[in-house]
DNA sequence: CTGTATCCGATTAGATACTG
DNA sequence: CAGTATCTAATCGGATACAG
C-alpha cells in the first residue's frame, strides 16, 4: 500500500491500476487494445496460432461469416502492427500466406486464453444474464 | 494432429482452434468478448482489480475521460454479465460501490496482463506501424 | 484466389440537460 | 453523488460490384 495515502475510504484501492506518465497519455494500452475492439482481429489470431493460412482457408475457419473487406481490412491492420506477416506468392491463381509473427505469437496466446475463458463461462454468464433480466423489469 | 486429415497443403493447420458444435453457434466466445469490444468494459474490469471502488472514483481512474452516460451503460452490462456486484447505500449524498465478482476477478487477471503486454509492446508495435507506413505508399 | 471501391444501414459513443 | 433522457456525429461493418 501507498505510504501518503490518507483519507481511505472503503475502497481498498488508492492508486490507478494502469498507471501513465500522464493522464492523457493512454501507455499505448489504447492504442492496442483498439485491435481488440474490432468484431473480428481476435479471432484471426487465434485462428493463427495453429499455422500458416490463405485468406480463404482463414475465412472459412472463422466463426460468423467474416466478409472478404473486413477480413483484409483486419489483416491489413494487424499486418501494419508487426503482429501478422502477408506473404505473396507469384502463382495463377494468386496465393497470399498469413502467418504470425513472434510477437503476434505472443500475444495470441493471451487471446487464446481469453477464448477459453469465454467458453468456460458461458454458461455462468448465460445465468447471470437471466438472473438480472429476471430481477431488473 | 488428427487422425484423417489428408490433402495436406503448405498450411500448418487442419482444424480451426477454435471449434463449435455448429458453425453458426458462436461457443460463448463473441458472446462474451464482444464486451471487450466496447471502449470502456475492459479498462473498468481492470482498474476494479485494486478493489472496490466507487462511481466517481472509477470515473477518475480511467483514462481517456470516460463520459457519465458511457460508464453507466457499461458498468450495468457488466453487472449484467456477472462480472461485477452494484451495491447501493440509502446515504445523502448517494453511494455506490462497484466491486468484481470472483468471476469477474478470474477474467481480470487475464485482461490484466493484455494490458501490460500492451504496455511493455508499445515501442515494437510503434516501430512495426512506422514501417508499414513507410514501405506501403 | 485475393483483393479494391462504393454505398448504406446499424451501432457506438460523446455532449448536454435534467433528476432523486 | 449517481444516475437518466435525448440528440447527434462518427465509426463500423455488411452487401454488392468489379479487377488483377
Amino acid at each position: 500500500m501507498s505510504p501518503g495515502h490518507t483519507g481511505v475510504t472503503t475502497s481498498g484501492a488508492q492508486d490507478p491500476v494502469i498507471v501513465c506518465e500522464t493522464p492523457q497519455d493512454e501507455c499505448g494500452v489504447r492504442d492496442v487494445l483498439d485491435r481488440l475492439g474490432d468484431k473480428w482481429s481476435m479471432y484471426v489470431m487465434v485462428e493463427l496460432t495453429a499455422g500458416t493460412l490463405r485468406f480463404k482457408e482463414l475465412q472459412r475457419r472463422i466463426h460468423g461469416d467474416v466478409s472478404q473487406r473486413m477480413l483484409t481490412l483486419t489483416l491489413r491492420r494487424l499486418e501494419r502492427d508487426g503482429l501478422v506477416t502477408r506473404t505473396v506468392y507469384a502463382t495463377v491463381p494468386p496465393q497470399v500466406e498469413y502467418a504470425l509473427t513472434d510477437m503476434g505469437r505472443s500475444m495470441s496466446h493471451l487471446l487464446k486464453s481469453l477464448a477459453d475463458w469465454s467458453i468456460a463461462h458461458r454458461p455462468a454468464i448465460a445465468e447471470a444474464r437471466g438472473a438480472y433480466d429476471e430481477s431488473h423489469p
